[in-house]
DNA sequence: ATGGTTGCAAACACTTTGCACATGA
DNA sequence: TCATGTGCAAAGTGTTTGCAACCAT
């Protein structure tokens, strides 16, 4: 049932962008979801191979950028060379990255939005967003 | 005097690391020591050929990465799709980026140090290097 | 029915690699 | 001299684009 749920939120919410709802839009939304990392375009056509749906990269890049355009989903950068997606709607936060296994875990905080308050009236410049990433290695791998 | 000067340091710089002096080489620190903002390939190759210098992308690349490996430079990325690079040697700052002029201003700040600390403590992360970037429109760029 | 979507192939931007030749110490 | 560096060309990633066929509404 939940499973049904979920396709019907994710149905909804690509039409509430005024987007049709084909199968890869909303396999991938449903691993946005699912998924706790903030993931790149390999992740998904992996992810979509094994739903058995059969995607070009090009529809996925597409799909995701058009994501982005619609407020979806915003993109990130953790130094990799790729871009990496997570959903927009999600609670202020950081990321904590485990250069050794890979692992990504969130943080929260309430100290940036006092930086960019400060920076606004110091240094006259309009924050819009910020990116902020820890390497280093997780407590497993410090083992 | 001063540029002699500044071609002196660069050369012992490179010494003091066992890498051979080449006018790539020494042109490229004296961009990284002038420049404010984090350049990447393209602006180096394109300053080194103002300087009659005709270089490879290959040999800047390997450049950078030797570089970096020796730990003279360290590499950034502002979510462009592309890397930058500034010198490792710098006082810890982080970046204002300008989304419409491209302009690229440093920031100092206290705050961070903390928060390593604090997530040490709590999440039992061992942070060794993190990134902080603010993206939005510098003072000129709001008018 | 028809306009938004996709698949395919090709192109792009950035970065790396192999190998023969060149050069700094 | 000779190990270290470089140029050239080719290949490797990640991402985008043009266009005809396809399918969700």
């Amino acid at each position: 049932m939940i499973r049904i749920k979920s396709l019907h939120n994710c149905k909804d919410e690509l039409r509430g962008k005024k987007l049709r709802a084909t199968p890869a839009r909303i396999a991938i939304l449903q691993l946005l979801e699912l998924t706790k990392e903030p993931v790149d375009a390999t992740t998904i056509i992996e992810y979509l191979r094994k739903k058995d749906i059969e995607t070009d990269q090009a529809t996925v890049f597409r799909i995701i950028n058009m994501f982005t355009q619609k407020g979806i989903t915003i993109p990130i950068q953790f130094q990799e060379g790729k871009t990496r997606y997570e959903l927009a709607n999600m609670k202020h936060h950081h990321h904590l990255i485990c250069e050794k296994c890979g692992k990504i875990k969130s943080v929260f905080d309430n100290v940036i939005p006092k930086m960019e308050k400060e920076i606004q009236k110091k240094q006259k410049f309009l924050v819009k967003r910020h990116s902020l990433e820890f390497f280093g290695l997780c407590a497993d791998c410090q083992k």
